[in-house]
DNA sequence: ATAATAACGAGA
DNA sequence: CTCGTTATTATC
């Protein structure tokens, strides 16, 4: 129901009048009269009583589209129920608004769909599940006299006059899912894990998402309804650009034989990822399942698109993303709710994607932030797309040149498997990485070359552009929040009480952690015991002329904010690219410098690290192999843990380690914070009302925007599920209370201060 | 928003 | 003790 009232979000019965019943499918939209307004719906499901005393007529089935997905359903609520948030607000999200003109027109492609013998059976064998699982809600549902259907005759009459009518109940807007399926997932990552276990329920224990039996690794599918898996054949598929990774064939393999094999992969240097994708695609689609791959932006976007046509052909496949306009979003949406197409490729946006059968889920380059979903209830993409394969019981790959620290961790309990490449492979593929030190101050001749670039950079490029190679420059974006660190040694300052970042209001300013709200005054270096602090400042931004003029001759580009370069020849030019804008070069780059590292290294977010990790691997992942003379030069201390994760190109290693960090100081994903924004006695409200899991730790208040204040609440992994609820909870007494000034809720917020 | 229901207080 | 009015609460 399209109310976003914490209160309110459950499903309500209706009774269905006998003109409406055959169209008052599931996955419907409807409108009801609610507390004496009309309100839009969908319909969950159809039950034959309701505990309900006094039930309401539906008043009207928008159109017999079945846009909610029962899949989809179900994972909006384990969405909801994770982040603290409404159904109401998640299916939002899921479903694009209708488009009456576009659903009704003829399907363009019907002629194939209709001959397609798999997709035939996929729609009896779903048709099947969805009608024995409405018989199974009837028989636990309680008996109740209701008033019978007929639009306002009288009850006999009405049976005489439509034999069959109706005495059913709609259940509007939500599955009564009675478990949580939010523990289910955090009880796998947890299984293998240190910290507290979260008690699944009796009812969880439903074998196909029984966290135990299938924390491990392409465990066979349980189902009746495919033939049973293979197990002892080896067979592997090869043939693909999977073969340069070990386990690359076994898991395609278990792709095409429908097993819920589950991957964590980093990719090599230079590797045409798109391409992979592709093929574990099609894998998946030889296989008879569906497939929903999720990238950051448009332009990745574009990449997959194309290699899907290249391997699937022409209308296999879709591409969801908000530029396509309301018009063609539903239209691609109703491709794979329609089940037109068993592949759909997007932006965030697509996780909910309404695939029939669901075989694959993919994300690419998980570590982005525009997979963090804006809007309430903030879901992140990879977290939707991890909870939908679980509760799915169907693969998924995580993939991308960096590894994050969630990724990290779905290895570490066992839930996934890596996909990397031997020593070997990796040798002959990376480029050669060399750190320097920012030796431009020192040079003699500021006149000559550009008197910021350190010389072993400039050499380097110089090198290439005369082997006649393009030249890719990354620098950071401007406007990244200075943190503290330490003047000696540059270590970031810590909270010694929470270890929080700590800030400098001004320059004289004592330095005050931005969790806790605590003054450090007597800091001291954790790592050297240096009592000096220094703010770090981003420079000035390098411009491209700049660069021009240290390369005379040689033409300079752009690709930033403003405009974005896909591709550039593979002749000698300077490419200037803010991270995550860098374009793809013609047999790639000869030399790859990346520069001014400070700033993205000591940046206020606790994930500074882990994200200049992943820039600088993406970038350069588009070098030549080192033995094809690619190089790349990062103007930074060699001593420094990205640095060496770079040289040895081992992603790995670093999120290994970035984990363990995490694990020490209390930090996602080792243990979950919620966020709590709003006016001080709006904030104070709902804490009181929440009844917070034992162990929570308040952190805060610290002064927000407008007025406004936040505080943070961390728990331990194993007590997510119930802050979520406990916080969802608190907004629920507030709401029905009517409370006018609002919290934001964030649980896992996208930036910790 | 609005309807039901509980709570309350004044006058019989 | 009843009726009329007002706060509270649930919203099929």
């Amino acid at each position: 129901m399209d109310v976003p009232l914490p209160h309110l979000d459950r499903p309500f019965d209706y009774l269905i009048s006998a003109a409406d019943d055959a169209v008052a499918q599931p996955g419907v939209r409807v409108k009801v009269r609610f507390a004496g307004q009309m309100v839009n719906g969908f319909l969950l499901e159809r039950v034959e009583s309701s505990t309900h005393a006094k039930l309401a007529y539906l008043d009207k089935v928008v159109s017999g589209e079945r846009v909610l997905d029962p899949e989809i359903a179900r994972l909006a609520r384990a969405i909801a129920d994770r982040y603290a948030g409404n159904l109401s607000d998640v299916l939002r999200l899921a479903i694009p608004p209708r488009h009456a003109r576009v659903e009704a027109q003829p399907e363009p492609a019907a002629a194939e769909a209709a001959g397609d013998p798999a997709a035939e059976a996929a729609r009896d064998a779903a048709a099947v599940a969805a009608h024995e699982a409405t018989v199974e809600v009837a028989r636990d549902a309680a008996a109740v006299a209701s008033p019978d259907a007929g639009c306002g005759v009288a009850d006999d009459a009405a049976r005489d006059a439509v034999p069959d009518a109706p005495r059913d109940a709609a259940r509007v807007v939500a599955a009564d899912i009675k478990r949580a399926p939010d523990a289910v997932r955090d009880a796998a990552l947890d299984a293998a894990s240190d910290t507290a276990h979260v008690p699944v329920s009796e009812a969880a224990s439903d074998v196909a998402t029984d966290p135990v039996r299938h924390a491990i690794a392409e465990v066979p599918r349980d189902s009746g309804a495919r033939p049973a898996p293979d197990v002892g054949v080896e067979t592997a598929v090869s043939g693909t650009g999977w073969d340069d990774y070990p386990a690359g064939p076994a898991f395609l393999h278990a792709l095409e034989q429908g097993r819920d094999a589950r991957a964590v992969w980093s990719a090599l240097p230079g590797e045409d990822w798109p391409a992979r994708i592709a093929e574990v695609a099609a894998a998946t689609v030889r296989g008879g399942r569906g497939v929903v791959v999720v990238v950051a932006d448009a332009r990745d976007l574009d990449r997959v698109d194309r290699a899907l046509t290249k391997v699937l052909g022409e209308g296999r496949h879709v591409a969801l993303h908000a530029a396509a306009g309301p018009s063609e979003r539903y239209r691609r949406f109703l491709a794979a709710s329609r089940r037109r197409v068993r592949v759909v490729a997007g932006t965030r946006a697509a996780m909910f994607a309404p695939v029939a059968d669901l075989g694959l889920v993919v994300i690419w380059d998980d570590g982005d932030d525009l997979h963090a979903e804006p809007r309430a209830p903030y879901p992140h993409a990879r977290e939707v797309l991890l909870t939908r394969a679980q509760l799915a019981g169907c693969a998924a790959l995580v993939g991308g040149f960096a590894r994050t620290g969630e990724a990290q961790l779905l290895l570490e309990t066992g839930w996934a498997k890596e996909i990397v490449a031997g020593r070997d492979m990796l040798r002959a593929r990376s480029p050669a990485v060399a750190p320097t030190g920012d030796d431009s101050q020192l040079a003699r001749d500021p006149g000559a070359v550009t008197a910021r670039l350190p010389s072993l950079a400039w050499q380097t490029a110089r090198q290439a552009l005369q082997g006649g190679a393009p030249v890719l420059v990354q620098v950071p974006r401007r406007g990244y929040l200075p943190s503290v660190a330490c003047a000696e040694c540059r270590m970031p300052a810590r909270c010694p009480h929470c270890s929080g970042p700590l800030g400098l209001a001004g320059a004289r300013a004592v330095p005050t952690c931005h969790w806790c709200g605590r003054a450090a005054a007597a800091y001291a270096c954790p790592a050297c015991g240096g009592r000096r602090l220094r703010a770090s400042v981003t420079g000035a931004r390098r411009t491209a002329e700049e660069l021009g003029r240290a390369f005379p001759g040689v033409p300079v580009r752009t690709s930033g904010r403003d405009e974005v370069l896909d591709t550039v020849p593979g002749d000698a030019a300077v490419v200037v690219a803010t991270p995550g804008a860098e374009p793809v070069a013609e047999g790639g780059y000869g030399a790859v410098l990346l520069l001014d590292t400070w700033a993205l290294l000591t940046r206020a977010d606790l994930r500074a690290a882990e994200e200049t990790m992943r820039r600088w691997l993406s970038a350069a992942a588009l070098a030549r192999p080192g033995a094809a003379g690619g190089r790349v030069v990062v103007v930074a201390d060699g001593s420094l843990a990205p640095v060496q994760a770079l040289l040895r190109w081992e992603p790995g290693w670093f999120a290994a380690r970035e984990l363990a960090e995490r694990r020490e100081l209390g930090f996602p994903p080792a243990a979950r914070f919620a966020s709590l924004t709003g006016r001080a006695e709006a904030v104070a409200e709902l804490l009181a009302a929440a009844r917070l899991p034992q162990g929570a730790e308040l952190l805060g208040p610290v002064p927000a925007p407008e007025d406004q204040e936040r505080m943070l609440v961390r728990v331990s992994r194993g007590r997510a599920a119930e802050l979520a609820r406990a916080l969802h909870e608190g907004a629920a007494v507030r709401s029905a209370k009517k409370a006018a000034l609002p919290v934001r809720v964030q649980v896992d917020p996208a930036e910790l201060l």
